[in-house]
DNA sequence: GATAAGTTTGACCAATCGGTCAATTCTTCT
DNA sequence: AGAAGAATTGACCGATTGGTCAAACTTATC
């Protein structure tokens, strides 16, 4: 029930300054997009000379490749966790709960995502086109068979995943909104534990054929 | 079913230059953010001279208020749709769909609130707290109504919220990834159809008693 | 402790930024 | 037709942008 994904450090090991200027440049990015965020904002997060964030990344867009690199990797590793296991309800409860504690412990990396598909992808649209959709192709063949096998409703499996990326993301991307919704503060604990949990009772009762 | 929603024109009533200018705004502010997005890009797109922006609209931000102002508007009317019908099936059903119709409609306008969420919503900060809060608690309470009556399964109401808007946003927001990942095309109005009708019918299955 | 390699930094540059302004053109009214 | 106001425009301004560079400073190696 509970994740293993703890994200102390990011994928690719990073130390020092490097570290440094690549989470200042992570949490700007995430606030403004690639084309808002400027190289002496990052440095100054990262409490650095902006000389020397060049020492370490040529351009702004090999640090934003860099970043965007990561997110991409995180996103895999999430992916796996759909797979451990051979009942759909499983399979899909682990995987709403990965997204969603992803979404909970790097909302940073959610939102340069989204950031990035906004401004049209130009970056990751590459990574979109070959294994975002191959790994969607693969599962929706397994949905499609739990379906015939009369362990699903008859559903497009595409438009299912769609809602589970959607509300997963929506609690990272949208955590401004929740919080001015909560009292000008974030989710607590328990709040975010019972959402995901309603997050997957929901999604479940929705696609579980109804004697289950 | 169908919607009534045709946004021919903006909620603000525009003509001529101004409303290219407007237009033009929004889409640039959509694709880069604020900070992202420069006057000259946006007089380009309008096919002005820069110089001629500001004779309608002092300053970037005075045009960034005008334009985020419309999309609070079109967000307002959008929501009276869930207060049309008495019984909770139809309610919810209506307003996803209406929700649904909004991002297809008009994707821009939910993409320009994506990003003033991310960026802190600076601007809207005082809609949320208080407009949209109070749409949201008054929603709750009808939504407790039906729980207590058995209409609706026992939840919480707010993150049942959360998965409507997360999931008819994210037919806006991602519009790119869902294009990458059906072969560069956006969806078909039949696409969208499907998508929206099994949208509703799993939000649905997931919060009506099973009896249903 | 000398030497070389790796790291840090302030000063600087051309390009772009949001915005101004005076001059010009177009509309409207009489 | 001609005056008055509204709309349009190129030229321009100071500030900020991404990025460079040579000089200074640290660190590891012998």
């Amino acid at each position: 029930m509970a994740s293993e994904l703890i994200r102390t450090s990011r994928a690719t090991a990073r130390e020092g300054r490097e570290n440094a200027i690549f989470e200042a440049a992570r949490s700007v990015f995430a606030e403004y997009g690639f084309k808002g965020s400027t190289t002496a904002e990052i440095a100054k997060r990262a409490e650095i000379p902006k000389a020397n964030l060049h020492y370490y990344f040529p351009t702004k867009e090999a640090l934003y490749r860099a970043v965007t690199e990561d997110v991409l990797t995180a996103w895999l590793e999430a992916a796996s966790s759909f797979d451990e296991s051979a009942d759909p309800a499983e399979a899909i409860a682990a995987y709403v709960s990965t997204k969603m504690d992803m979404a909970r412990q790097d909302p940073i990396g959610s939102r340069i995502w989204a950031s990035e598909i906004l401004r049209g992808a130009p970056v990751i649209g590459d990574f979109l086109e070959t294994a975002l959709l191959d790994w969607l192709k693969s599962r929706e063949t397994i949905v499609r068979r739990w379906i015939k096998a009369g362990k699903l409703v008859p559903m497009e499996p595409r438009y299912f995943f769609y809602m589970i990326w959607a509300t997963t993301q929506h609690y990272a991307d949208f955590e401004g909104q929740m919080m001015a919704l909560n009292g000008g503060k974030p989710l607590s604990d328990a709040q975010f534990e019972a959402a995901k949990t309603q997050t997957i009772a929901t999604l479940l009762r929705g696609v579980l054929p109804s004697g289950t």
